[in-house]
DNA sequence: AAAAGTTATTACGTATACTCACGATATGCA
DNA sequence: TGCATATCGTGAGTATACGTAATAACTTTT
């Protein structure tokens, strides 16, 4: 509870948690800003920035559930991406040899060459980002966003 | 620079101020999903509610312009949402009587009566919220988003 | 007062984001 | 084997999110 008071609260500028929350959001938007800056130069943007560094690292492909989990986006707007992105050259889908009903994703030697010169693009934005805080508080900062997600996530609502 | 070493960095996976980004994505993303969910049941959603609490303290109205600025969204995603919000009685627009080029958006009584209900069944939220961490490194918490902020935007890249 | 520049908003196009519904395949169990 | 159930993906519909361009109105300059 962040504050004491006999009336109900129904001031939105004077409740500490709702300005840390939309403090949050405001971080992540304006990173989020940068990270399109970045990679709209090369067909791409930030989310589907994200989804290459995921597959960056599996060259055997993934499926495009355990990709939906992995980044935390839903299953459908995973779908719409990958879409978007085979339809650019970054990733091409076949069918999955184990399991009908699953498509296999694999990053394009295309996709890969995008994502190395969108990481060297985007070192300033990581240093920056880096750069506000010392490593003590990175880890501190890691720490607490976790739990952020984890009190959301186990909420019922 | 989050690492020392002579390769190049291009694994995502040991980066630790790309780790923390997707930390602060992935806690954005949590509080985002369970805003939702409070706000569906009242024909609103998670932006909306942000843009009504600032609504809801300016009785006078504020303008389009105005309303992007404080809110962070873009102008353009602002009159699309406020348009939505117009059509579901949260808000209403007029001209503005200085300024012939701008509009007057006030919130409804119904927008007034929704926020209010929309506060008190986010309390359970922002208590989770505020829950997930101790008062002073709320206060710290606070400083490091607002310097992430600010580091992502004055970054010309 | 007319021209030039700035500002507020909208129109259009593309890309997330998610709910619901549906089809296809896989798996569990009888 | 046969059927119920669960899983993977897609299509439709609505709502952000934002770039670009256009429109209208305000402001400054000349």
């Amino acid at each position: 509870m962040s504050q004491a008071g006999t009336q109900p609260k129904t001031v939105p500028t004077s409740d500490d948690a709702y300005q840390l929350m939309l403090l949050l959001r405001t971080a992540y938007f304006s990173l989020r800003r940068k990270c399109n800056t970045v990679c709209q130069k090369s067909d791409c943007n930030g989310d589907q920035f994200v989804v290459l560094s995921i597959l960056f690292e599996k060259s055997d492909g993934e499926t495009q559930q355990v990709l939906s989990d992995e980044s935390g986006y839903d299953p459908v707007t995973i779908g719409t991406m990958l879409k978007t992105m085979d339809r650019n050259g970054l990733v091409e889908r076949g069918p999955h040899p184990l399991d009908g009903r699953a498509k296999l994703v694999r990053i394009t030697p295309h996709g890969k060459k995008t994502f190395r010169k969108l990481w060297r693009d985007s070192q300033v934005l990581r240093d920056a980002f880096g750069g506000s805080m010392s490593q003590s508080q990175q880890k501190g900062t890691a720490r607490i966003l976790s739990s952020i997600a984890d009190a959301m996530d186990s909420l019922e609502v």
